[in-house]
RNA sequence: GCGCCGCUAGCUCAACUGGCAGAGCAGCGGACUCUUAAUCCGCGGGUUGUAGGUUCAAGUCCUACGCGGCGUACCA
């Protein structure tokens, strides 16, 4: 038929998804029954002259509305109040000639709806016993009463569909396959209430970053996403191509050197809240797009940084969970109240290995300390590096509380300024909760000549086969020249901290992570 | 990347040593004016992830591939 050769031809002219919905148009024998059927019934509509689709019904409450009006009625009351509400049917109890359905709105609030044959008539209760599925959106008006059992319930004068379901919903009571929740998370969203929590709890978290910084004085900026060089962190980036300019971009692994050349300018306190790519391993906690929290504060040193990003994860786990002690969704307890605790790189590693290590001890006996346990050292690795994987190894896991660890070693980490009195060693943070690493903060390397000094010999170490490595990035170094002023900065992902207010699954805490296609 | 496990009805899962592919919910038809995962009677629904192979016979065994989970490696 026309309509279904429109719709086809419309599909493969876009050609914009690769999604594999069949299109069924003219094979409806091959479609599972169920979705046949609603099929059938969505036709059957539009040839009785009724829209299964109608642009609006009528609404005078949410469902939410009443249910806070009308909290406290009796058992058995017919309020004589009459609304017009509209939800999805989750729910339906059809006996002869009284039908019940379970309405949800979006919010999560729920209503009874009650069609009886002596206020709809024998044709309309006829017409919501064929028509109306398990998913359905309908509109209900009639009086607002409780039932004989005390349900809160709107009793219909009339209905109409509001929007056609044309796929059966999951079973209610049966968990979904992860699989399922992580492809099709709008059916997660319907069916489960917890995937609704974690969507707004996330929400909630984000909004409250970014009122704890704005209550600080930090504006926030929207710098590159596409970036002609990769700068700001090391990791392997993604690269496209852009046609205008016949030039490859980079899709950037950190706003670092940007958020930098706002302070240069005169945007003292900034920050910026967006999604960075990754061109590494996805698994339950990493994904190759994620979202990062970076903000930069002129005049402001790591100790600085590090108070301030503490009050922020804990008015942020307050706005997730109402309290600084709180229990996750994987049931554990969690205290992120008063001041967290300190660790030092160097002493740490120092008592945890049982030979005092300094940023002067030499590389081979830190060769050795790493075979030791089983690390594989790399040919790229600078004799920091070999550090931090001691202090990986040794020493992160021990760290239950939230825990800022100090004073990293100078040759991995470029952009960061000397320790003011401990040579080998930078002003450098990062925050552990639960052995993962959180965030990380630092007195910025404001110091445009030991920036070069630093970035060349990240180029080098890129020449030699680091893919990770930074590139030079000759306009950042010139911001620089024109005098950035002492500035403190913190990077801390988002997903990650929302990990660690849920206990979930990185793939649980972002609404559509990258999946494969089916 | 490597190893192990999984993929069966719309959903969640069964199916012994290779021997007629099943259940609950959902769906369809019927009954029921106070139900709450309603109940009762009846009925449909399957290319067992894909492609090969072994066998009288394959959901089950073998090979390859796809997708997923877990572990491991990698991940400033």
């Amino acid at each position: 038929m026309p309509v279904a050769r429109i719709h086809r031809g419309t599909d493969n002219l876009c050609g914009m998804t690769n999604e594999p919905i069949p299109r069924h148009d003219e094979h409806d024998e091959d479609l599972p029954e169920q979705i046949r059927v609603r099929r059938d019934k969505r036709q059957r509509l539009l040839d009785a002259g009724q829209e299964p689709y109608p642009v609006r019904v009528p609404i005078t409450h949410t469902i939410d509305q009443i249910r806070v009006a009308y909290a406290d009625l009796e058992i058995d009351v017919a309020t004589g109040d009459s609304v017009s509400i509209a939800g999805r049917v989750i729910f339906q109890r059809n006996t002869g000639k009284l039908c019940f359905a379970t309405l949800r709105a979006g919010d999560g609030s729920e209503i009874q709806a009650m069609l009886s044959l002596d206020k709809v008539g024998e044709e309309r209760l006829a017409d919501w016993k064929s028509d109306v599925d398990l998913g359905d959106h309908v509109a209900v008006q009639g009086e607002v009463i409780t039932s004989r059992r005390g349900e809160l319930s709107v009793l219909a004068d009339s209905w109409q569909l509001a929007a056609k379901s044309l796929r059966p919903l999951p079973v209610a009571h049966k968990p979904l396959a992860e699989e399922t929740r992580v492809r099709q998370r709008y059916v997660d969203l319907i069916v489960r209430p917890q995937a609704r929590e974690i969507a707004r709890l996330r929400i909630r978290t984000v909004a409250s970053l970014r009122e704890s910084l704005t209550a600080r004085g930090y504006v926030e900026v929207e710098t590159p996403m596409l970036q002609t060089l990769h700068g700001g962190a090391t990791a392997r980036p993604f690269v496209t191509h852009s046609n205008a300019f016949d030039i490859d971009v980079f899709l950037r692994i950190a706003p670092e050197l940007f958020l930098k050349r706002c302070v240069v300018g005169g945007l003292e306190r900034v920050f910026e809240i967006n999604r960075n790519f990754r061109n590494e391993g996805a698994d339950s906690t990493h994904s190759p797009e994620f979202a990062m929290l970076e903000y930069y504060e002129a005049y402001a040193d790591y100790r600085d940084m590090a108070r301030t990003t503490r009050e922020l994860i804990q008015s942020a786990a307050i706005a997730a969970h109402g309290s600084l002690q709180f229990t996750r969704m994987d049931g554990q307890e969690r205290d992120f109240s008063g001041d967290w605790d300190e660790a030092y790189v160097y002493p740490s590693v120092s008592a945890a290995v049982g030979r005092e290590i300094t940023p002067q001890t030499p590389v081979d006996v830190l060769r050795e300390l790493c075979e030791a346990v089983d690390i594989k050292p790399e040919k790229t690795w600078v004799p920091g590096k070999y550090v931090e994987e001691l202090l990986e190894h040794h020493v992160v896991a021990q760290f239950t509380r939230p825990t800022f660890v100090y004073d990293y070693p100078e040759d991995t980490s470029p952009l960061v300024r000397a320790h003011r009195e401990l040579p080998g060693v930078v002003e450098k943070w990062d925050l552990y909760i639960d052995g993962a690493e959180q965030g990380t903060g630092y007195s910025e390397l404001i110091d445009p000549v030991i920036q070069r000094e630093r970035l060349v010999a990240q180029s080098a170490l890129k020449a030699g086969g680091d893919v990770e490595a930074m590139q030079v990035d000759e306009d950042f170094l010139r911001a620089l020249e024109y005098g950035m002023p002492p500035s403190g900065g913190v990077g801390m992902g988002v997903d990650r901290l929302l990990m660690n207010l849920t206990g979930l699954n990185i793939r649980e805490t972002i609404l559509f992570p990258l999946v494969k296609p089916e």
